[in-house]
This record gives C-alpha cells, sequence and structure tokens, in this order.
DNA sequence: ACCTGAACACCGTTCAAGT
DNA sequence: ACCTGAACACCGTTCAAGT
C-alpha cells in the first residue's frame, strides 16, 4: 500500500495538497516531463516549498501514481473473486493499459520504478505487480495461458503497448485491438477460438 | 531513401561528418535527449554550426537514422527474395527491433517521424515501413499471419517491445522471448505450433 | 558561405534568510 | 517548522560579428 499520510503542520498540507491537485493537471496536461517551476507556480508556491515536500521530480509522481497502483491491486483481487480467470486477467489488462496511457510518459516512470528498489513507490508499485502475476498465474493454471511467461514479461509487454498509444493518435484509436493481439500471443495453444 | 549528399564547401563537410560522427556516439552513450551543447563541444565546432547544419535535434537524428531505415528497407527486399513469407517476416522484425534496441529513445523518435509528414525523414521511414508491410502482406497472403493486422499495427508493436526493452535490463534481457509472445499473437490460427 | 560565441529565456537544484 | 526567492550551473535557440 502507499505511504499513509503523516502529521503535519495544516499550512503544510494545505500545500502539499494544492501541489498534488496541480501536479496532477500539469501532468495531464504536458506529460511526465512538464516543468516543476511551472507546477509551483501554479500552485501559488515557492518553488523552495515544492521541493520540500517531493525532493525528486519521481517523488512527486510516486505520491500521484501510489494510489492508482493500489486501486489497480484492489481491483485484482475483486476480478479474481468475481470472475473466471482468463476473464479476469483480460479486464484487469485493459484497466491496467487504460490507466498507463492516461499520464504520457507514465509507462517510463513505471519501468524505472520497477528497477529502482529504494524508490518510495516501490512498495506499492511490487504490490500491485503481485496481484497482476496471481491473475497470470490463475489463468495459467487453469491452461489458459501459456506456461512460459511470467510476471515481468506480462507488465513489460502492456506496459509497452500503453506507452506506443500516447505516442501516435492512429495507433492510439487501436489500443484495444493492439491488446487483443498481445493477448492472443499469450493464450495457451489449446484454449485459441 | 534518405536525401543524397549536396555539394557542400569542403570545411563545411568536414564539420558536418564530424558532427555527425560524435551524435552517433553521444547519443548512443546518453539516448536522444543528450545535450546538442555537448555534442558540439564534443565535436570541437561552435554551437552555432551545428545549428546551421542542423536546424534541429530531430534533423540531426535524421541524418543519423535514414541510412537505418534504407538498410532495414533494402534487406526486407532481399529477405522477401530469399525466403518464405513467415521467415522472411520474423527475421526482419527481429533486425528491427535490434536496431530500435540500440539507440535508446529511437523509438519515440520513429513514432514521431511517422506522425510528422514534413518531417526530412518521412519519406525513408515510410519506405521502410512499406517495406515491413509487403512482407507482412505476403505472410498474410500465405496464409501464415491473421489477416486483420496491418502495417502500423505491426510497426507500433515492434517499436513498443523495442522501447520498452531500453527501460529494465530484466526485459532487455527476453527481448526475443516478448518479440515471440507478439509473433505468436500474429500467427493466423491454422498456422500455430 | 560558413563559423563563432555571447545573449536570452528558460530549466532543475540548493540554500541563506525570513516568519 | 515551514516558506521564499535569489543564486548557480546548466540547457536550447538566435543572431550580430567575424573570416
Amino acid at each position: 500500500m502507499a505511504t499513509p499520510p503523516r502529521a503535519r503542520r495544516s499550512d503544510a498540507q494545505r500545500n502539499r495538497d494544492r501541489l498534488l491537485e496541480v501536479a496532477r493537471t500539469v501532468f495531464e496536461e504536458q506529460g511526465a516531463q512538464a516543468s516543476l517551476r511551472d507546477i509551483a507556480r501554479r500552485a501559488e508556491v515557492g518553488l523552495g516549498t515544492l521541493y520540500r515536500h517531493f525532493p525528486t521530480r519521481d517523488a512527486l509522481l510516486d505520491s500521484l501514481l501510489g494510489r492508482h497502483f493500489d486501486a489497480l491491486a484492489a481491483q485484482a483481487a475483486d476480478l479474481a473473486a468475481a470472475h473466471p480467470p482468463r476473464e479476469a486477467l483480460t479486464t484487469w489488462l485493459r484497466a491496467f493499459a487504460a490507466q498507463a496511457a492516461a499520464y504520457q510518459d507514465l509507462s517510463a516512470a513505471l519501468m524505472d520504478t520497477i528497477n529502482d528498489e529504494t524508490s518510495p513507490l516501490h512498495a506499492s508499485c511490487s504490490a500491485m505487480r503481485g496481484a497482476g502475476a496471481r491473475l497470470l498465474r490463475d489463468a495459467q493454471d487453469a491452461g489458459d495461458v501459456r506456461p512460459d511467461v511470467d510476471g515481468l514479461e506480462l507488465f513489460a509487454l502492456v506496459n509497452a503497448v500503453a506507452w506506443i498509444t500516447g505516442h501516435s493518435p492512429a495507433v492510439a484509436a487501436r489500443r484495444d485491438h493492439l491488446l487483443d493481439l498481445v493477448l492472443d500471443g499469450l493464450a495457451a495453444p489449446s484454449s485459441r477460438r
């Protein structure tokens, strides 16, 4: 799960909230490499205040992403309980890709988080990945997905599709079709339609 | 094909060559967002000279990429002549992915080129894409690849895999396996092993 | 024709000074 | 405790001045 909120002076908390709100907007508008100065300006906060709360760009991104990760992990559990394995996996991957596509360049940040075990986000990121891996294993146990795929590869593939989606409108229009192609590649030979 | 070399004053030509050589090295070292100032410095050339020859970062990238595109297009023709359709396509896609993975962030530049018809690279980029699309069509005509995939989707998928490869060493180690998964997704049901 | 580097407007990051 | 903004070292881009 994401880090729970610490006790803070109330004015500091207000600044923090303001920064997160503005950052979400700006990142969605301009992508993950948007100017931090600009974010501070639009939040009407000193630049140093931004740095005090979020010592690095990733820290800021991470605070925004933690909730998404937690939400996706929770959704995975729900899906596993409510649907047959392959359907649960498929639905979850679509949700994941939609999420990743919403933030431009999020996929890059995501992959970097995976590789950086010291990231504050690492815990909730790997919790989410674990949830996905469990869905994958269920589908494999049910004979729906070929056994020679692991969670990392699954995650990488879907992330890759989400990324490319953000780099071409023409491709974006066919995101679901691309995911279908990938999912068909993952299907166990016996379960193909 | 890439733009043929123009007539130039010999000192200008020398600077141009030098810049391209240094740029290739630096881009491979640091990725496509490396500092242009740094490139000019290492080429021992005024910053203005770099801008004179390559008015934008993309122009510089493009000059480096044009040759690769031409080479890939030529290779596609060779493969089509020498191998059965599915094998030709597979081999070509592997070569493409290896090429794209060599430059970090190349995939992003590539997708942007596709979308920008005014890019000087657009011609050789689409020539290469056309060559790939032809291999795809051959494989489809032979019944080896499902008919509901087009060149753009193929290109996007392989590009996506190449990109993710550059963002995680663990994933990079399994590039061929990921490509296999994607290629299996493209296989026509009847031709599955 | 071509080259150069100073100039401009930005950026990320740090940190002394304030409340 | 926390906030602020000037200061520093960079960057991309332009352009007057030189050869």
